[in-house]
Formats: structure tokens, C-alpha cells, sequence
DNA sequence: CGGCCTTTGTGACTTTCTCACTTACACGGC
DNA sequence: GCCGTGTAAGTGAGAAAGTCACAAAGGCCG
């Protein structure tokens, strides 16, 4: 695992320097799907910057509810978590969990404050990942305010990672996506089932008609 | 205007010549209530560090709709949006506006990377004031997408700034507090208005049994 | 095959949203 | 004082979304 720095754009441009520094001082590491990264409780201590994988955040509310936040993928850094979440303790209750096997580089902390302090390239790259992440929360913030439940439904079924088109997925996790109840998902899909968009089955759904989809995930 | 630098928790402890230092660059400024301090089309040169009023930061949804995301209080910096929105131009179509009159110092770009660089309690500062917004993020998200409207609205009413207890706000501004429509805040507000919880009329609202609105707004 | 756990399905009801208007208020000009 | 003219607030009807409390499958394992 070489040059795993050259997989991150915004690192590439690093000093030859600096790129030494890292490649001596982050360590590899891996970790099995389902692993917890993070949460209430196990606050992160190293910067993780993810090599394959996919990492999902997410916050349980109060009434145990869950919705995802974002996620966080290879060429990703969690930034957002690591450095942020370090320095305020005052009870962040969102959880990182690897969606899938990962692979990540970990970068102590301390590295991590030395970085930024040497190297405006790294700067760039730490703040441009934390815009990347407050842009997504601020989109979703919008959706979980304004947009109809169907459309965005559409929408995870588009999004979401699929085998030929059958995604591998409860109703449940399906609710948690899109923050709202595990009813109102069975229902919506029974809808797009009944108009031969999608077929149901336990533990998965197969897509029949994209397009449809498409269409509706478009029409607002 | 001197010694602005205590107001603020986080940059107490800077050494003294990087006091000196942002003494020297930063700028006094002040707006008139309603200024538009940046949003789409006008992003953010400065990062500002608020002395008095409040900056309020909301988004505009396709549909026309708003909501705000959170408010930027004396003491308090605008990190997010100058140092991040910097580096990201995507479109974040957030917009921060003057609620009252402000003052504010306004340091460079060039200056705040330079801090960064130099500083590690400005470092701290900096991550600390993000985790703070981002933690505002988080809850606002999960305000919006499990707790009852009414519970939210009185939470507001009692959070709002207000002369002895009378509110000046108008119903579609308490909408948008709440990223819901004006109707539905009309209509919850008619019902505490027939409990005898609040008195309504043109452009104000005033809060005749406070009591009650904190008891339902920790109801849950 | 019979438990047992997880996932789905459903009815009944409440809350919230949307649309399309209507009514009230406030202020400035005449 | 009366009259426009904006802005703010009120309303009815119907749709969408969320809640609660169960009922029915489906799979897995002994």
C-alpha cells in the first residue's frame, strides 16, 4: 500500500517533505463492516482518511429513531468528525459505522495539528473537505424540510448501491436514509410497486422501471 | 475599540504578538441591521468575529421556502461560512444577514490562513467554533425531522428575543425558524392563543403564561 | 416440523402540509 | 377622515406524512 496519498486529490500536491512525514506517520489500518469508528462514547482520536469502503454517519435521536447524515467514501477524509468532534466534547450523539469493509490511513492527532500548521496544501484540503461535509448537511437539511417523501424515495432507490437492480435493503434502513417511519417507507414503496415501478421482496427491491423513477425523482 | 481580543473565550491565550498582530490587520466594522453579509453571488472575504448583535444564517429552498440554520452571536465567529465557503464555491445557497446592527472585526483571508499557520490556540479557535455549528446543524436536523411542531414552537417563542413578553416577529418568520409553513404556525398559534397561552395580534405576540409553554416544550 | 426473530403489512387516527382565497391592519397621500 | 395598497393573518378542504398497536409472513436453526 504505496502512495496511498496520490488517491486523494486534494493531497497530491503536497511537498515532497510533507508526503514523507505522512506516509511515516499515518498508519493502515482496517476494520470489517459493521465495525463502530465512532459515536457517544468513543470519540475518534486519529484524522481518518479512507482508502476503499464507504463509512455512513448517523444520529440517533432521543426517541431512537436514526437518520443518516452522510457518508463518507474512499478519496473521503472524516474530517469533520476528527478534528471537529476533538475539540468539542459537548455530546455530539452521531455515530460513524463502516457500511462495508474499510481500509483507512490514521493520523494521530497531534500529526494532524502539525499538518495543518506546515502545509497550506493540507489547509486547503482539511477545509475544503469540511465544506463538502456542511454542504451536504445543509442539503439535507432542506430535504428533510421541504421535499416530498416520495420523490426523494425515488431518488435512495436510484442512489442507493445495487447489484444488477436489486438493492439489498430493509424498509427500515430505507426509513433511517430519509429520516421519517418505517411505515410510511412500506407504504410508499407498495405504491411504486403497485404501479410496476419495483417489486418488493423481504430484504430487497428490485427496480423494474428506472425510468419512472428517474421521472419522479425529478419532478421538484 | 481596543482589546476587542478578550471578548473572545478562544483567543484570550494568544501569545501577544499574534495579538498584536491581528490588532493591527483586522478590521472594525460595523452594518445596519438587515445587510446582507454574504449569500449566493456575494461569498464572504472575511472572516468575521462578531461584537455585538446577531447574524442570522438561513437557506433559501427552491420552492421559495426558508429556514434558518443557525445564528452567529457576539463572541462568536463566522468560521463556517468564510473559512469554508473559500475553499468550496458548489453553490451553497446560504445566506447570513445582519438581525441587528452588528460590529464586527474582519480579518483577510490571507490573514486567517497565516493565523492558522502560526497559532495553535487560533487552531483551536477555529475547530472548536466549527464544532459548534456543526453540532447546531445536527440538532436542527433532528428537530425538524422528529420532534412535534407544537413542542418546537414554543420552545422558539420562549427562546425568542422579546421585550418584557411581548415577541415582534411575524408568523411566516416563526415559519421560518421553524422550516414549516406560515399556515400551520398560524393555526398552532391559534390554539395556544385559545389555551391562554399567548395573546396574538398584527406582527406581535405576547407570552401571557410562560409556564406553560416551557411545560409542553419539554414534553418530550 | 415448530419455535423464534426479523421484516412487512394494515387499519384507524392525528398531525402537518398545501392550495387557494378571504379578511384584517397600518400607513401614507389626498 | 377616507382610500388605496401593501403586508400579515385567518380559513376550509383535502392530501401527505407520521403514530400506534398489532397481525402476518419469511427465514433460520435446532
Amino acid at each position: 500500500m504505496k502512495d496511498w496519498i496520490d488517491r486523494f486529490d486534494g493531497l497530491k500536491r503536497l511537498d515532497e517533505t510533507i508526503k514523507d512525514r505522512l506516509h511515516q506517520r499515518g498508519q493502515i489500518r482496517s476494520f470489517p463492516a459493521g465495525t463502530l469508528l465512532f459515536g457517544p462514547g468513543k470519540s475518534p482520536t486519529h484524522l481518518l482518511l479512507l482508502l476503499s469502503g464507504t463509512v455512513r454517519v448517523q444520529k440517533q435521536s432521543e426517541s431512537g429513531r436514526e437518520i443518516v447524515l452522510y457518508r463518507v467514501n474512499a478519496g473521503d477524509s472524516c474530517v469533520m468528525t476528527s478534528a471537529c468532534l476533538l475539540t468539542y466534547d459537548g455530546g455530539i450523539n452521531a455515530e460513524g459505522i463502516a457500511e462495508t469493509d474499510i481500509e483507512a490511513v490514521a493520523i494521530p492527532r497531534t500529526e494532524f495539528d502539525n499538518l495543518i500548521a506546515t502545509s497550506s496544501e493540507f489547509r486547503n484540503f482539511v477545509f475544503s473537505a469540511y465544506s463538502k461535509r456542511i454542504a451536504d448537511l445543509f442539503f439535507i437539511i432542506d430535504e428533510i424540510a421541504f421535499k416530498r417523501l416520495d420523490i426523494r424515495l425515488a431518488q435512495r432507490l436510484l442512489d442507493m448501491p445495487a447489484k444488477g437492480n436489486v438493492l439489498k435493503i430493509t424498509h427500515q434502513r430505507l426509513a433511517a436514509e430519509l429520516g421519517t417511519a418505517r411505515e410510511v417507507v412500506t407504504r410508499q414503496l407498495q405504491e411504486f410497486q403497485r404501479r410496476g415501478w419495483i417489486a418488493l421482496s423481504r430484504g430487497a427491491i428490485s427496480v423494474t422501471d428506472a425510468e419512472a423513477l428517474l421521472e419522479i425523482s425529478n419532478s421538484a
